[in-house]
DNA sequence: GCCAAAACCTAATAATATTAGGCAAATGCC
DNA sequence: GGCATTTGCCTAATATTATTAGGTTTTGGC
């Protein structure tokens, strides 16, 4: 009989599809199997185990997402990198939530130190050239932006923000205005 | 032998223990059983699956967390409160990773409005009388706030801040300056 | 002490993860 | 083009977990 044609590119691709329908928890390799129409124990010739492929699909996320990142500030500066680089994270995780909720699955500190992750503090702290920000206040700038995408994404992915007015894209617009107007005017504490 | 005094109460509070050291990704009834000394289908008489126990362990910590904000917020306004609230999340979120986790377990519709959730927001929006806000700003500012204090957890749960410095705590200072600088002086759109 | 109800158990089924070892199909060498 | 080898996928077996059905034993009220 013909084969399926197997290889670690596509199973990982493919739960990256699988996650994003039932969500990154609810992955198993008998569902990715039986996408393939295929035996669960052939998925082993080309991933080590279930853990194995919840790592490949954690780093191609990063990946994905550090480069649509990438692509997007390309060209761009102060508020109109800010609102590009919010809009790259907010729309990741509306259109592939399983692969948002990959990217923060543990990995092995190499592992991690070796992926794209560190790509995003770096794409997020280049947005800060346009504000007038030194250290240490960069670093606390960058923590503040990514807890407020990720902090917002999850909870408007959740459906937190649906069962009341106004328009959930109504408030990410205001808060990205807000953010604006933090970095142009850091706090010193008194 | 012996009995060991299952009741719905304790298996959600060691279930909610077990979260913690586990990761609530991890619980299972065969470990809860194991801790209890007693053989998994005993479960079945206090919860009726293992969704069952989530639930339960979701509603639990939701509790608990709005029990500790209202209690934080007891006579404090402005920027007192609103250190005071973000600190009672961020403590949660680090001495009880797996109930902070568990609060964003996916419940059904019905559920989730009868639990102490909705007490979340309108405490969240409590610590904003002091500052002048007018609706929709208010619903914006609620939104912004409860992206930045569980963003922040995450991440910082997720150790994506012990590995640079300054530490966490420096930047989680830092967030409470930016945010109460913002909400006094919040920005309208042009 | 007796007896109902409650608490816990054994047994059986099904889904998933994982390992070991087998056969067949594709690949490359002559 | 035929043959050997590698590789791809399979069957089979084991372990863990979730769940249901039905059987005992404990316990508290009388």
């Amino acid at each position: 009989m013909a084969r399926a044609g197997l290889t670690t590119e596509r199973l990982t691709q493919a739960g990256a599809e699988l996650a994003d329908e039932v969500g990154f928890d609810h992955i198993t390799l008998s569902a990715l199997a039986r996408r393939f129409e295929v035996k669960v124990a052939s998925l082993y010739a080309h991933v080590t185990s279930s853990q194995d492929l919840k790592t490949r699909i954690t780093l191609l996320a990063l990946q994905e997402l550090a480069d649509r990142a990438a692509e997007a500030l390309a060209g761009r500066a102060e508020k109109d990198a800010l609102i590009a680089l919010g809009n790259v994270y907010r729309d990741y995780a509306r259109k592939h939530p399983g692969r948002y909720a990959a990217m923060h699955f543990r990995l092995d500190p190499e592992t991690a130190n070796a992926s794209a992750g560190v790509k995003h503090s770096q794409l997020t702290r280049a947005i800060l050239r346009g504000y007038q920000l030194s250290e240490p206040d960069q670093t606390h700038a960058v923590r503040l932006l990514g807890s407020v995408f990720h902090g917002f994404a999850t909870l408007e992915m959740e459906g937190g923000f649906s069962h009341s007015l106004p328009a959930s894209q109504e408030s990410w617009s205001r808060a990205l205005d807000a953010l604006d107007a933090l970095l142009r005017n850091w706090p010193t504490p008194k």
